[in-house]
RNA sequence: GCCCCGCUAGCUCAGUGGAUAGAGCAUCUGCCUUCUAAGCAGAGGGUCGGGGGUUCGAAUCCCUCGCGGGGCGCCA
């Protein structure tokens, strides 16, 4: 078994097996969906398919026959499974001859088991947690940290060039009302309207007053201008320090400020304006993104409800400005193949204005993508007797720690709301699911030091063909399904499916640890060294991939508990 | 008014058009002299929001209605 194959998962090579098998039948051109999935009961195998109802029409032919002529002529490499037709169906059961190979390759192949090379090395950028540094994170900006992130190590682990980045919007309007309140409060000056106030702003204020000594000297432009330099500087440490106890690090904490110093934005605007696509109107320049609908009489007119202001009436530039420079920073200048941006739900009516602007500046939209998450709400309890009160991720990772804090807001599909139950993380107790799975872990370092103490003399290589309690054959069958636990992850870009498999796998450990509490002859360590090697290259593996999934979700594995 | 997300067990949520819809928590019943009981074994619990449609087959796709959340050109 090379270690591509073992990357490309059990079902990529039935499904080739599959298809081949179809072919043999005289089927042409492209073929179906033939459904091939994880069986539901285990009387039907490890996986099926429902080939013979997908290919009746074409083939003039029943179901089940369809079906018993592929089980008849199907080869499946290594023989790695057994093809059985049922009904329309055909189903596959995974050879115990097969998972004791696996079981042994991935005991010595280590912590990467899983790892693919489905990217080709394709160069992606990861954009997440961009939030204005005009304030601390709260808690619903850590999912969108946690998600960004958990996407970057999957794609790395699947053979993608990664970088993270994180853009600091440090000059437009949110930053420069933000430098304004803390000027206003280091002069005892009321903020500005919409401005921003708040313990940390009087903190700064303080800070900024003992740090920059000379600027009573400037102009107030000039020294507002440095106040919020200032400011920007010590709220992006801030988020910096946040996000570094939540594991997570960027390559890159790209200004936007250097969009303009370096004429992007302007290299922008003066392109689509060639182009046609801007306009003036009301004293402001637009951008109409090129969309035409009908006006009822048949005729099709421009719309202007999606056009988007680049330069204010006032001059100034919007944000949206700095957005187009930012496509040409990446797509052009730093030559991405991909960018992958993590939003929160609120900026959901931005994206198809975004993508818009991609396209006309010849970009293939396809090539940005804009994950969407839901927004996290506290769940109204003791703890939150203050409407809307402002919960700071810090102070979340400060009560439940960050493993739990990544665990749980990884366990759910970025399209659902987190009713984030504060008095449920409070608790810290068995309610907490992580614990299930670093407990596992735990569990299966202990056992093997248990091992090395009872045999100090194990032999290196390991009969895994010992292996033959339906327990342990479970964990091994667990472990097949990891690669395409990655693969669906990773294509989809939908990381919640990894702590799932983590509590899949974890049960399948937990019961062949208890086993033995039943009957003694089944725990892991017995008298038998033959035996107890076996199981320790069982444990072993299911180690491995504990641990490998985990550090994906950004979550530790603990050697002790 | 328009756009996005959700509605699945008491609660929180998985579920890529396939066979009898799953997990955790909660409830109930068993299991610790012996490798970690933060665990294991078992039980009960469902008109998959309502109604149409497509399909051999729909929680899943389409239409429509309802409820909840978010958003809607000079904030980001």
């Amino acid at each position: 078994m090379r270690t591509e194959e073992a990357g490309m998962g059990i079902r990529s090579r039935i499904g080739e097996a599959l298809a081949q098998a179809v072919r043999g039948l005289g089927v042409e051109g492209e073929l179906p969906d033939l459904e091939l999935g994880r069986a539901k009961e285990a009387a039907h195998g490890d996986y099926a398919s429902s080939a013979g109802l997908k290919l009746a029409r074409q083939l003039r032919q029943a179901p089940p026959q369809i079906a018993e002529r592929i089980a008849r002529t199907i080869v499946i490499p290594d023989g790695a499974a057994t093809a059985e037709a049922a009904g329309g169906y055909v189903n596959f059961r995974l050879a115990d001859e097969w998972l004791h190979r696996l079981v042994t390759e991935v005991a010595s192949h280590g912590e990467g088991f899983g790892a693919s090379n489905l990217g080709r090395g394709e160069s992606v950028q990861v954009e997440f947690g961009s939030i204005n540094p005009t304030g601390p994170m709260h808690i619903g900006h850590g999912r969108g940290v946690v998600l960004g992130d958990s996407i970057s190590r999957l794609l790395d682990f699947t053979g993608h060039k990664i970088q993270r980045e994180y853009y600091v919007n440090d000059q437009n309007t949110q930053a420069r009302r933000f430098g304004a309140s803390v000027w206003a409060r280091m002069n005892g000056e009321e903020p500005p309207e919409g401005g921003y106030v708040g313990e940390y702003v009087t903190e700064l204020a303080e800070i900024a007053k003992r740090e920059l000594g000379d600027i009573d000297s400037l102009q107030r432009e000039q020294a507002e201008a440095k106040v919020r330099q200032f400011a920007i500087a010590l709220m992006v440490e801030r988020i910096k320090a946040s996000v570094a106890r939540l594991n997570v690090r960027y390559d890159e904490w790209f200004p936007e400020s250097r969009l303009w110093l370096d004429g992007l934005p302007q290299l922008a605007i003066k392109q689509l304006r060639e182009e046609g696509f801007l306009k003036e109107r009301e004293g402001a320049l637009w951008f109409g993104p090129a969309l035409e609908e009908e006006d009822g009489l048949g005729e099709h007119v421009r719309s202007e409800k999606d056009d988007r202001v680049v330069i204010r009436s006032n001059g100034e530039p919007t944000y949206f400005a700095s957005d187009l420079g930012y496509l040409l920073s990446r797509f052009e200048r730093r030559g991405f193949h991909r960018v992958i941006e993590v939003w929160a739900a609120d900026h959901h009516g931005y994206v198809a204005r975004l993508k818009a602007a991609a396209v006309a500046l010849g970009i293939d939209a396809e090539r940005l993508e804009i994950i969407i998450h839901q927004m996290v709400n506290l769940k109204e309890g003791k703890m939150s007797k203050r409407a809307g009160r402002f919960v700071e991720l810090d102070e979340l990772i400060d009560k439940v720690g960050s493993d739990a804090v990544r665990y749980f807001y990884l366990l759910r599909s970025p399209d659902t709301t987190i009713e984030f139950d504060l008095e449920l993380a409070l608790t810290q107790s068995n309610e907490n699911p992580v614990f299930y799975a670093q407990y596992a872990h735990a569990r299966l370092v202990n056992v093997e030091a248990t091992a090395l103490e009872k045999h100090p003399s194990l032999r290196k290589e390991a009969d895994v063909s010992l292996l033959m309690q339906p327990w342990e054959l479970e964990v091994a069958r667990q472990l097949a399904f990891w690669p395409e636990v990655v693969e669906d992850s990773t294509r989809l870009l939908e990381p919640h499916r990894i702590p799932y498999y983590v509590h899949d796998l974890s049960t399948a450990v937990h019961r062949f640890y208890h086993a033995g509490n039943e009957t003694s002859e089944f725990r892991v360590v017995v008298d038998d060294p033959k035996l107890t090697r076996a199981r320790l290259e069982l444990g072993r593996a299911a180690r491995h991939t504990l641990k490998t999934a985990l550090d994906l979700m950004g979550v530790t594995a603990p050697e002790r508990m």
